[in-house]
DNA sequence: TTGACAATTAAACGATGTTTAATAAAACTA
DNA sequence: TAGTTTTATTAAACATCGTTTAATTGTCAA
């Protein structure tokens, strides 16, 4: 068989990583498979491999449009007239909303790991930075100099970041009176009450 | 070939778990195979299916005797005299401690997860309890009623771990003058400070 | 001593990610 | 237009994986 030349590069490209998605969504990441993505999309497993590396990159550039549409939702959030305290409590209901909206694709962002000794690529790890600039710009303005807002920041939204993990992988045991979303309110008020 | 009884069930079951313990901290999760255990024992795969469902099976009694370990190395910082706010400083400081010392082995526990709508045996539920219970214990010192106790050892326990989950897979990207012990202090801090 | 039982193995199965060689259509050249 | 080069695409192969199966053989009880 041979050159069909029926789509681009970049149209498989898209087409694959609309396949994942989906496949993602549905079955989670380890219902994924390259046999799978190729069936979906009306080609053979080989070309996969002729516009991505392998699939850790396909999976890479999957979780990173995860990445970007969480990085939107977050940013509509964000009114120009309120108080850091209320931005920043907005923002982390905002991620753990779209987390239970959508949790096989946002498990899948940190359920995939790369090799030993490997690690994710430029172009994704800016995709987990610009989140957390969208921290940085409201804990900025609070009443504390620059290298305490980057701290607060990280330390922050990572805080928040480990209760949507533990609810999300079923280890946080909650009793039944206690819902996630006051877990994370207490935690964000608490920790800026102090500032 | 056939019966050998040169090893009890019971002994095969801890010499598998042994050799597990050494393939996850020397390759990680990834590196672990039913071929390569089964050959590390001087047994052959089928061997394995005696003593444990399936590999999964096999992993969540390997993590057990991480989180165990964990365990025991958290409880024995707790001293009698100290106040509950230094208690949980250094319970936060011991977990991203031994986190550090057995990246590879830490970060199964979290990595492995159970096919779809699979959730973990009670055995294995118990030991992360075992854990939160230790912070509940100390949040329990502090001036507050039951509820709030419980809530603020799962949402402190929770910032710590979300800290040590970014670190350990280099989604934190720290500035090089921030160091991950100073986040974990500052999150401790503020938000004990407010209670 | 025979027969039932159970431990252990080798081999097979289906699935996986990745690579390879063959093929044929398109693109370029004369 | 005819011939040649390039390249998209495929089928098939490879090594590895978790798991199951059937066969084999040591052990123990009767």
């Amino acid at each position: 068989m041979a050159r069909r030349s029926e789509h681009s590069k970049e149209e498989i490209k898209s087409m694959v990583l609309g396949a994942a998605k989906g496949l993602i969504e549905e079955e989670g990441l380890a219902g994924l498979s390259a046999r799978k993505l190729a069936n979906q999309i009306g080609y053979t497993v080989g070309s996969l491999y002729m516009v991505f590396e392998n699939l850790d990159d396909l999976i890479l550039h999957a979780n990173a449009v995860t990445l970007d549409e969480l990085y939107q939702q977050l940013q509509v959030t964000v009114v120009e007239g309120d108080n850091p305290q209320a931005t920043l409590q907005i923002l982390a209901q905002t991620y753990i909303e779209y987390a239970m909206a959508n949790p096989n694709r946002w498990n899948a962002v940190f359920e995939h790991h790369l090799p030993e000794g490997q690690q994710a690529p430029e172009w994704f790890q800016q995709r987990v930075d610009q989140i957390f600039a969208l921290v940085e710009q409201q804990t900025s303005r609070l009443n504390i100099d620059r290298k305490k807002a980057v701290m607060s920041a990280r330390a922050l939204w990572s805080g928040v970041h480990g209760i949507c993990v533990l609810y999300m992988t079923n280890k946080l045991h909650l009793p039944d009176e206690i819902q996630v979303q006051s877990l994370v309110e207490d935690l964000v008020s608490n920790y800026l009450g102090k500032l």
